[in-house]
DNA sequence: ATCAAAAGTGAAAGTCATTATCATTTGCAA
DNA sequence: TTGCAAATGATAATGACTTTCACTTTTGAT
């Protein structure tokens, strides 16, 4: 990650979804931008803390939703966990994360989206929406079974896959 | 539904999973058995308190939880909403759910589980679970849409269907 | 630049679904 | 029948948000 980003092109994003430019929409944003992928909104408020302490939660929050309402962000639910946010991209994509790790992997997959339309159209549901979510144990895991499951902080990684 | 149920064979299921029979998992089983599809822990225990307003909602989601343990129940979490509690059945089926009044339909589609086990493969995970979820507006929902959404609680139909 | 209206903010309280605690009760194997 | 692990229910606690509200900031109009 670690990309760089220029406050100009912050508050465009901003702009452009019809809020008002904030200090700490700014921060936020910046953090989201060049942070992890798929950070919970908790974690995006205690990245913000060392370098603006004043921030509340309840700003992360909401910001984070106004930035899902405005399809900035997609909204990651997996399991009842809280929900995790990404960048939302053109193309559209799954998950797929292991139940030990919590590792998340991304995936593409032309076929099965085909398919889903197919199934919607069938109950003359006008499709909105999906989620396919993948749970299994990663290849790392599957070695690793004799070791006890890590108590820390899960590791994030991240990749895309076109399958 | 209203399949009526002895509860010998109540005690048949509960015995099997190898825990007590109590009263209190008497009702609650039969409650499931007999009552909706796709009920939450909260409907289970409303449902309940007519006919033994002594047994506490902590028992049910208690019970729930076992039974979802030792695969009689499956829980089934669609989006932030509360967990719904389906009987575990041998044939595999994900869910449809309109936006607008919550039913739910059931489906099956081989095509897609094949595909995911693909996926899955090509990550090197050994898949132990998945969820495909698909969101969007029902028929009757896509007619009455000038219509106000309802206030009162969501009616939770059912159906099954092999595409 | 100034200024008021509207929008945004933080702290704290409130929700909602679910889980944990713990003193008491109950099922059931011996 | 009895001993005791398992189960129960009341209540408190938790976790993830959401709402409230008094105060602050942004911004468009002047």
């Amino acid at each position: 990650m670690n990309k760089s980003v220029n406050s100009t092109q912050l508050k465009k994003i901003i702009r452009e979804i019809g809020v008002k430019v904030t200090r700490q929409r700014l921060i936020i944003l910046e953090n989201i931008l060049t942070g992890d992928e798929h950070v919970t909104a908790q974690a995006v408020y205690e990245s913000i803390r060392h370098i603006a302490p004043d921030i509340g939660f309840a700003t992360v929050y909401r910001f984070l939703r106004t930035l899902c309402d405005h399809k900035v962000l997609t909204e990651v639910r997996m399991r009842g966990l809280p929900a995790r946010y990404e960048w939302a991209q053109k193309k559209h994509h799954d998950h797929l994360s292991c139940v030990r790790c919590k590792c998340i992997y991304e995936f593409e997959n032309e076929q099965i989206e085909a398919l889903q339309i197919e199934i919607a159209k069938k109950f003359g549901f006008k499709l909105t929406e999906h989620i396919l979510e993948l749970y299994g144990v990663c290849s790392k895991c599957q070695i690793e079974q004799n070791i006890p499951k890590e108590v820390s902080t899960p590791l994030q990684t991240s990749h895309v896959a076109q399958l």
